[in-house]
DNA sequence: TATTGACCTCAACTTTAGTTGAGGTTCTAT
DNA sequence: ATAGAACCTCAACTAAAGTTGAGGTCAATA
């Protein structure tokens, strides 16, 4: 097993194999990672990435706010301000998990809302345009995701999508 | 204007581009939603779509499913015993969204719970991967999105990511 | 030293949810 | 009858977050 005891002092930069192991992501990932910024890496005379420890954190903190749903786009610009390899401080993990935790607090607030008009909807289901709170949610706009934009934003030309279920029916 | 007023009878078919100002969707949008199963259409005699007006109640259903983050080819499975242009019955709507509703709730509970993990954590920063419970979610498997399988699941081979911010500095 | 696992780059492919455009047809009001 | 808006199909493109594969190199162990 080539894997085991390479030269095993106690505290090596590590391979980019190692860090997958270590980390739990695939190297493929890493690689991308690093394409896109959110990562860095040294290099041995071999070209092969050699990475401090300090990496692992890093990554570490990159899967929790993707957890959270924050974009990769959006943690390499958080990170970015977090130069190369510098250690993490205590202060930078509680600026960013602290904005991140704002960031979740509104995605629940968002879901939650929902999931009550559902709950009040439910019995109804008259999905009216005018009149249900589940249609036009106020945050049409702020809600988008990928490539979700309003195309046609027809405001006012939008009717009355259906008339109650249990009324007349459609 | 071509578009106001054509053979104004009560209640006609609809033509794809009065069912997107009046669903608020996209007439690619719509084509796309037939592409994929998500609704009908009758063609006329020159090969045009029309639309029952029961079309915009299942746009209207298929928008909060979106919003409750189920994706298209899953309304499309729960959809698709509702059959063609069938009428959208409020025993239906009371299937769908109780079903989603609880999906809904799940994906609260595990936000809420990261969340708290977060609070939690905020102050410590260890994101120790034997320690920390913002690492190592039990839900790993169940929250991947998109091509976000475990590849080497690494298990115990992961070790303590790194030691506490505070602490050791690594 | 030779083998073999680990590594390298680069390009192409995947999925989801659509959008955009080219080239051509239909509809309907004038 | 005709202009022009609205419609049609099909292919290609976008974005995010990666994965997969081909073809070639590095490095550590037997």
């Amino acid at each position: 097993m080539p894997e085991k005891n390479r030269t095993d002092l106690p505290r090596r930069e590590l391979t980019v194999g190692e860090v997958a192991t270590r980390s739990g992501v695939a190297v493929s990932t890493l690689h991308f990672y690093e394409a896109k910024g959110l990562i860095q890496s040294m290099r041995s005379r071999g070209n092969q990435r050699r990475y401090p420890r300090s990496v692992l954190r890093r990554i570490a903190v990159i899967k929790i706010a993707q957890r959270t749903g924050i974009p990769l786009a959006d943690i390499q610009k958080e990170l970015s301000a977090l130069t190369n390899d510098r250690q993490l401080l205590a202060s930078d993990w509680e600026h960013l998990s602290a904005h991140w935790k704002a960031d979740l607090n509104e995605r629940i607030a968002k879901l939650t809302a929902l999931r009550d008009q559902l709950t009040s909807c439910i019995g109804c289901g008259c999905l009216s345009m005018r009149d249900c709170p589940l249609r036009n949610p106020y945050d049409e706009l702020s809600e988008k995701g990928t490539g979700a934009y309003l195309i046609e934003h027809a405001g006012e030309e939008q009717d009355e999508a259906a008339a109650c279920i249990k009324g007349s029916p459609d």
